[in-house]
DNA sequence: CGTTTCGTTGAAGAGTGTCAAGGCCAGTGG
DNA sequence: CCACTGGCCTTGACACTCTTCAACGAAACG
């Protein structure tokens, strides 16, 4: 399988460089020109690599640093002071971490690697020099913080009013959109997290997690078999999604 | 519903001056000095009235304006392809509106007034060529998007992780501390919204929030007659929420 | 190789949803 | 002024989804 985890070698003091990364089209200069680009060299100060199972920040720490993920994957999640977690997100090369740390100069979510990751750290007060300097970076940057608002958005909708079976169809087929747009596969992938991880990203138990995967499998629309998933029958769970019942698909 | 076109009546002739608002404490000015304040004068375009159950701006809609509350209160929501309708949150005075819209420049809601509501419209240019102007408006205008991202987070732990009752409590208590620091009581209110609108705003049924609400005016925790509502025993609230963070249930 | 974590599955039960009936209230028109 | 209407709220009975509890198997780890 095209994505199974790779071995990070050390990282040393080289050049870091935003306008020959390939992670570009993902990244924090998406939508910038090539000039600004250039521009930006300096945007990332150093690389940091967290193993898996540690974290890259918690709730509280003091926020100085945009990450940019070059390499892995990682959770984001809340805590109620009563021990509940909520993950409020997954996240794979190319995205941003930390944007909520800028509220209140203190992250406000644990970040924790489930697998083997390297990020960018992006200085916050680079973003702000970017933003002064460049002209169209305060709009480029302000458009990142409100898509992170448009995606929670459907995911309050997805909390809100979907069943069980909907969340995870559309769990799956999210990913399975965010693999390919990273040049892996659509139909196969490993899932990083376990039971637990994605329950509580959906707002379910990790048993009842398990359950509909097993459905699934039996209707035929993914295989799955430990965190290796095959999607199978993609219309079917858009089907599903839309909360459309397979008999009542010729109305 | 109806057809009918939207009436928005301007009201142009108004010089309008965030200086001498008496909403500065919590709107767009937040956090600035008073001699930024002053320069930001012309922040504000002109103003708006919407009548209750009138459309601010529809999903979709090209974005152009945040927008200002000065007066009123009002419901956002999305909808799913399916029809289902999921209220992202309640805003009153003070607060900013069209956020979500910067992503893509459209309006990614719906946003409709629950009564007569008054708002500022701020050109989203203003605010670009407030960020190259004055030093600090980049940080500070991040900070509000980045406070709504907090937010959202609260909310998700909400629908993620709390039963019906932990819901509603969170709910009015969050209500009662907005109503507070607007210098409005915070234990007698009137409900903006139906129960429907509560439901789904919480994740559940509008049967759910009745019976709920009910349950709570029998334990003397609250007493509710149809939107009224007198909060009596707010410890009570907090123990059904159990000992979250306060900064997670700005719901 | 034992230990731990993770995943699957079953049975029973709690919590919400669904459906239905009726009451309350504001607005409307006679 | 009153009856009528339609929207909103409440409450009950019942159904169903999801959770809880529990046992076991599989994989990962030191």
């Amino acid at each position: 399988m095209s994505n199974m985890p790779t071995t990070i070698n050390a990282v040393p003091t080289l050049r870091v460089n935003c306008s020959h990364c390939n992670l570009r089209e993902h990244c924090v200069p998406l939508g910038l020109s090539l000039k600004d680009i250039d521009r930006l060299e300096d945007l990332v100060s150093s690389r940091k690599r967290i193993r898996r199972g540690e974290p890259l920040f918690r709730a509280g720490d003091k926020f100085d640093c945009i990450y940019a993920i070059r390499l892995g994957f990682l959770k984001s999640s809340v805590m109620s002071s009563d021990g509940r977690e909520q993950v409020t997100n997954f996240h794979m090369s190319g995205e941003l971490l930390g944007l909520d740390g800028i509220a209140n100069d203190v992250y406000s979510c644990d970040v924790v690697a489930l697998e083997d990751t390297e990020v960018c750290m992006i200085p916050y007060e680079r973003i702000l020099a970017a933003c002064n300097e460049i002209p169209d970076y305060s709009i480029h940057f302000q458009k990142i913080l409100s898509r992170e608002i448009v995606r929670q958005h459907g995911l309050m909708l997805l909390l809100g009013s979907m069943h069980a079976e909907e969340r995870l169809a559309a769990f799956l087929l999210s990913l399975a959109q965010r693999f390919e747009s990273r040049g892996y596969s659509r139909t196969e992938f490993v899932l990083r997290m376990t039971r637990a991880e994605i329950g509580s990203y959906l707002g379910l138990k990790l048993e009842t997690v398990s359950r509909v995967l097993s459905r699934f499998g039996h209707d035929n629309l993914i295989a799955v078999n430990q965190k290796h998933v095959h999607i199978i029958d993609a219309d079917g769970l858009r089907a599903i999604v839309s909360g459309q019942n397979p008999e009542m698909l010729q109305v």
